[in-house]
RNA sequence: GGGGGCGUAGAACAGCCUGGAGUGUUCGCCAGCCUGUCAAGCUGGAGGUCGCGGGUUCAAAUCCCGUCGUCCCCGCCA
């Protein structure tokens, strides 16, 4: 016998009169008595089977989602019982024979798309999950997107090469994963951040134009656009300017775009720099399919006698504030605001309320004169019934702050539009507890060798994000050449000249011997295909993701290992931990 | 590490504020009926440790404390 003849997708009104053998899921039985209906669901797509009873009697052994294979004769639908909702709706298969390939238990959820179903329920079947219609077209996209990546890098003669996946760890950054070694107890590889590195010696390796589709890993803490292992389209070449690095990874985003949603991104994407993006929407990754701009109300406010708003611009801090537009605000919903701005780092969120009458409405109305009042408005463009929101704080964090109640009030809901953006210039460290630190990776070139050496705090880098909608798609930079800029750029960081041989030393020598100008990129395809798709979680277009915590609910990964396996490790628990397990162990009473 | 939401039948929920018998809705499951449905329909039925532990109370799904799980957010994520 042969289970399929035919897709059901490629059943139509042409195929009417021809016998067929589909085969494919029971996605319902609709049991009339004398005569019924299956909808045959197979990986493309439904057809509509109908079985006449006293024929095929074992068709009332049918539940939903057996395998079965069916052979029948493809027929026009009866006048009226088209369905306009099917693909096949025009058609329908008479089945001739019926056989059960394999039966399946009562499922624990429904595989339709009506209810959201506890994500951890779906994780544990995830096998299921992926049955229904909506998660079987993510995992679709997902392969077409990759697909047409790949086309549009092969065209422009890229050469996809594996890096590896046990690597030496690297102290910066996120936490590494971490592997131990049989063959050398004691020593660890480490699960790559990113194939950083092995691109760059790449490059020095004459491949020239590199990519790969690589699974990266950071050991941090979950949120619903971040997993622990995670995909990227990583690529890089020789002989490169920003520009080229940008229009290459333009096409890819342009390809995956038009191959899922049908549309063409106009390219070049619009390039916000740094402080720009800073300055007008208070974050590194903005969104700028709203408006609802940051305006700088400093200069309204130079002579203030409110105290909390001089104090600020004494201490060299800034006044910033936006309108977030037509909204009445309650007594709760005000509590709420500063409540977040709070969280977001402020000491506290000044809310003005426009009356009817023109009036401001705020607990601190009193403390502003008039010309405040009127300056205030006229800077901010508020109109009867306007909200508006100040911050009065150090200039980041004030941007800060208003950046997130801005995304908070005013962000549009889903994905339906795409806003592509480029943002640029960004600093080449930044200063945290006083230190420098990098703000992208160590190995960015400088914009300016001498503006580096000089004053490095204010020193910018060849780096830039890609954005999409407010998302953080991934970052690149043109990247250091010279081992002299390298080993600086080590020292200003205070990485002293012999740590950095320890750590990178393999990497120095690199460099050496006629290393190209090169650059590259990075983007998350997750969470690329999560927002082509209108999906707000990444976790809806990964296969087999895990939960918060890191667990995965299907194999109840991590777990335990045997003591054997440590020991051939050399490794052993703490004690402390060990006690704490055989604590558990006892309170689930086994 | 911190803040918040949620946890009630196989699934999704309501009930909780204001304590009084495991009460209810939709889907699924089981049995029967049914010849044009497509979320088929009709009739009947089964199915519950109200996450777990403790406390308050004459009485707890409901109030309080703790804990576990899960989701969202802050920190973290070069």
């Amino acid at each position: 016998m042969q289970y399929r003849t035919h897709f059901t997708r490629d059943l139509d009104a042409g195929a009417v009169g021809t016998n067929v053998t589909v085969a494919g899921w029971v996605a319902r039985r609709r049991d009339h008595g004398g005569i019924a209906f299956l909808d045959i669901r197979d990986g493309q797509g439904i057809v509509q089977v109908v079985v006449d009873p006293t024929q095929l009697p074992h068709v009332d052994e049918l539940r939903m989602e057996f395998t079965v294979s069916v052979e029948g004769s493809v027929e026009l639908r009866p006048e009226g019982t088209v369905n306009p909702e099917l693909a096949t709706g025009e058609i329908e298969i008479r089945a001739a024979q019926l056989d059960v390939l394999s039966p399946a238990d009562p499922l624990p959820f429904m595989l339709d798309d009506r209810t959201d179903i506890d994500e951890r329920l779906r994780l544990e079947y995830r096998y299921l999950d992926l049955r229904r219609p909506r998660m079987a077209d993510n995992l679709r996209a997902r392969s077409r997107a990759t697909a047409a990546i790949r086309r549009t890098l092969d065209d422009l003669g890229f050469l996809e090469v594996e890096t590896p996946t046990l690597i030496r760890s690297t102290p910066e950054g996120a936490r590494d994963m971490l592997v131990p070694s049989r063959l050398r107890p004691g020593d660890f590889y480490a699960l790559p951040q990113s194939p950083q590195l092995f691109k760059q010696l790449l490059m020095i390796a004459g491949v020239e134009r590199y990519f790969q589709i690589a699974r990266c890993y950071r050991d941090e803490d979950f949120r619903s656009d971040r997993q622990v292992e995670f995909t990227q389209l990583d690529l890089e070449g020789s002989f490169w300017t920003a520009e080229d690095v940008q229009t290459t990874i333009e096409a890819t985003l342009a390809a995956a775009t038009r191959e899922l949603r049908g549309v063409d991104v106009p390219t070049p994407l619009p390039r916000l720099t740094w402080r720009e993006a800073m300055e007008r929407f208070g974050t590194d990754k903005p969104d700028i399919r709203f408006g609802m701009e940051i305006v700088d109300l400093s200069e309204v406010f130079t002579s203030t006698e409110f105290g909390v708003f001089a104090n600020s611009l004494q201490s060299g801090g800034t006044i910033r504030g936006l309108n977030a537009g037509q909204r009445h605000l309650s007594r709760a919903e005000a509590d709420g605001l500063i409540d977040r701005a709070k969280e977001l780092g402020a000491k506290g969120l000044v809310w003005l309320q426009v009356e009817e009458d023109g009036a401001l409405r705020s607990p601190v109305a009193k403390f502003l004169t008039a010309t405040e009042e009127s300056s205030l408005v006229k800077a901010l463009d508020a109109k009867s019934g306007d909200l508006l929101l100040i911050a009065a704080d150090r200039w980041k964090t004030a941007l800060t702050v208003l950046g997130g109640l801005r995304n908070d009030l005013g962000r549009p809901q889903g994905h339906s539009d795409l806003a592509y953006l480029w943002v640029v210039d960004f600093p080449l460290f930044e200063e945290e507890d006083g230190k420098l630190t990098f703000s992208h990776h160590p190995f960015t070139a400088p914009t300016s060798i001498d503006e580096m050496r000089s004053s490095p705090e204010s020193a910018l880098s060849q780096a830039y994000d890609v954005v999409l909608n407010g998302i953080e798609l991934g970052s690149g930079s043109i990247r250091i050449h010279d081992p002299a800029v390298q080993r600086q750029v080590f020292e200003i960081l205070g990485i002293d000249a012999e740590t950095a041989e320890r750590r990178f030393g393999w990497f120095l020598d690199a460099l050496r011997y006629g290393t190209p100008p090169h650059g590259g990129f990075a983007f998350g395809i997750d969470r690329l295909v999560m927002v082509l798709q209108e999906e707000t979680s990444i976790r809806e277009v990964m296969p087999f993701p895990k939960t918060q915590t890191g667990v995965d609910p299907l194999t109840d990964a991590p777990a335990p290992v045997e003591e054997s396996q440590l020991a051939e490790l050399g490794i052993e628990l703490r004690p402390e931990i060990k006690k704490a397990r055989e604590q558990a162990d006892g309170g689930a009473g086994e």
